[in-house]
DNA sequence: ACATTCGGTCAACGCATGTAGAGTGAAGAG
DNA sequence: CTCTTCACTCTACATGCGTTGACCGAATGT
């Protein structure tokens, strides 16, 4: 079934790295960090849970490590005032619709609510940068605080949508969704209240 | 330390049973399902942890008991479509400003993208009937997937503010997060394309 | 006064988990 | 051809967990 012919060892090392992160990603993602075990992971991945350890180290660490391919950060600091609202509206689906990128978004946002690291990834390295630099983008009174009501309600969306699977917003195309939300969060984008 | 005269039996069930109610609120709350202990929960509540399993069975039923004082939906369905935008931004809030009322609705919250009870709990009986009943609300075009993205942004705000704790949002004023949601939301209700 | 109910404790079982260390066999270096 | 390196496996340990059943002592009913 698998082609093993002609492998040197440093291939068949990222090969087996790159197949214990790919389950790790889909685990994570799919049950969160306490119910997913390096043994179901090494199972997935073909090999022994030893050598999980061996080659990451610790669970924390094969977490952070999966997790780390995740959220994009970029596409949002470009954006300008003009544009901001489809950027942000635009910004979490890229990384779930994506199949490459979806593990790794997944296993963050899954576990952020429950694993205490994740969670302040989430908030001091993604949100965090996310939300300073939407603000320096508005401007504004109250623009800290806007751009953190902003980024929360794609993350309400992104949450709803992939993670909790709520049928309306899990059934429906994308460009719908980005159609009913990108004027609500212009709506702040714009707000210069006074 | 403790005034214990003249307690009856019943009596002194009910306030055994409430201690640990209210641990087990505080402890799923805090940690989520997979991080809290029996053994923890019976410590709080200063009691012997075989006494909440002859209580209450199994772990997986005091977590739906401490989650069953959730989410309050009345405060929804009464709510004209002139209100909705102001209701449905106090929503959340309400359940989470009262001490008495936020062990319960943190405790659902925070464990519902990893325990999947509680996830088809927060899916089917809260999302799930809220949504309907403002899409009867607000009517026209979608108003089902409207009300879905109207719910996953209040959602996603109080995960931010209350569970996630970003900096921003959780030491933001209340009235003040409204008065920048609220726009966003009605721009919603009210946009009947076509 | 006795028997009973019942809130509560104690000690223990079985299990799954993360992790450690010794060992193996083939690929690579000399 | 030989020695070393290293990806990989096997076995096992320690721990914390949910859960169980036997037991105790005080409040309750008769």
């Amino acid at each position: 079934m698998t082609e093993d012919e002609s492998i040197s060892r440093a291939d068949r090392r990222r090969r087996t790295e790159n197949a214990i992160l790919a389950a790790a990603r889909r685990q994570f993602g799919e049950l969160g960090y306490e119910r997913t075990s390096i043994r179901a992971v090494a199972a997935e991945a073909g090999i022994d849970p030893a050598l999980v350890m061996q080659l990451f180290g610790t669970k924390e660490r094969l977490f952070s490590l999966a997790a780390a391919s995740g959220v994009d950060l970029e596409s949002l600091t470009g954006a300008a005032a003009a544009d901001l609202a489809e950027a942000a509206a635009a910004h979490l689906f890229t990384d779930f619709e994506d199949p490459e990128r979806r593990g790794g978004a997944s296993a963050l946002l899954r576990s952020c609510l429950t694993h205490p690291a994740a969670g302040a990834v989430l908030r001091d390295q993604v949100m965090g940068p996310t939300q300073a630099a939407v603000a320096a983008t508005i401007g504004g009174n109250d623009s800290e605080l806007r751009a953190a009501v902003l980024n929360a309600c794609t993350l309400g969306v992104t949450i709803a949508r992939y993670l909790l699977q709520d049928p309306v917003l899990a059934g429906a195309d994308r460009a719908d969704i980005e159609r009913i939300l990108q004027p609500a969060l212009r709506t702040i984008v714009d707000s210069e209240q006074r």
